[in-house]
DNA sequence: AAACGACAACACCCGGGTTTTTTGTCAATT
DNA sequence: AATTGACAAAAAACCCGGGTGTTGTCGTTT
């Protein structure tokens, strides 16, 4: 099967990034097209696509260039098996952070190798001992009332 | 049934916290008990012991402690049907961020009402894309292989 | 025992100014 | 058509004090 490919304008246009943004990540290493010509023209894969995409997302919902760089080079020293990180793995952001996710664990991918914690453990943890001391807990009504917040800014991601 | 209550010494020996941590949340409003004596002693109930441990949780995961007063004092303004936020809700964190989570979705408890995103449907929508384009893709072998961390930095990789 | 008050040490947050990064525009080159 | 290089503007990170919040310790009080 032919592995279609696409220039950098025709990712720009795709990922809605400008040309000058891809031209300059891929100097500085940030998010390099996985193939090129002979004559050194970007040939970006539709993989590559995905994490421009992601990569853009990340942006709207306020990451700053220099956290995404950080992140990524974050992501490609803990796990080097990952050929373009933001293709390959789930990740959620705001403006203050990045999480990458994986199953019932969550890490940061910014502030380097530091583990959150399993989210689904402590939910266990908790709901066994409210379980043991029932009749302690004051009965809530509604525990989380669908909480109705303006839409303010997106929030992206990427899969993998 | 009888609710069983817990001085503050014993609730500093579950919690792990020091007295004089409880005495001073107390007094500020941080993490109050639910009840106390006539005399003005402390009376924790079994649901402020999973708060108190929570909180405490969240400061080894390196939150400050000014951060944990705003993101708590942001929950009781969101979600005021929670009596005792850290007990009710799940809560993951790392010293930058505090993200309150509920099924599909996440919210950040610090900075207020803004959204994440909805995990599972961005996964959902990228998986669906990299199937239509399938073969485009180069297989890697292991997704996620078991990462250890290492605590040792690196200089970022310039690309070609 | 527990709470309170006062003091001190320490960590953290906020604001302003400086330095670095990122991006747009415009040739020049391949 | 796409990349490169040079320059400038904009944006973000960084550094550094000063003020505030937290916590430990030690008496005193209830």
């Amino acid at each position: 099967m032919t592995t279609r490919v696409y220039s950098s304008r025709q990712a720009a246009r795709i990922s809605g990034l400008s040309p000058r943004q891809l031209a300059y990540w891929r100097k500085s290493g940030l998010l390099a097209p996985s193939h090129c010509t002979a004559g050194g023209h970007a040939r970006y894969t539709f993989t590559d696509l995905i994490a421009l995409k992601s990569a853009r997302q990340l942006l709207d919902a306020g990451v700053s260039p220099q956290k995404l760089r950080h992140a990524l080079d974050a992501l490609r020293r803990f796990l080097p098996t990952l050929q373009q990180p933001l293709a390959e793995i789930t990740v959620v952001a705001t403006g203050d952070v990045m999480l990458v996710l994986r199953g019932d664990n969550a890490f940061e991918a910014l502030s380097g190798q530091q583990w959150i914690f399993p989210v689904a453990r402590m939910a266990r943890e908790i709901r066994h001992l409210q379980r043991e001391h029932a009749g302690d807990t004051p009965q809530q009504g509604e525990l989380f009332p669908e909480p109705r917040f303006r839409p303010a800014r997106q929030a992206p991601v990427t899969a993998k």
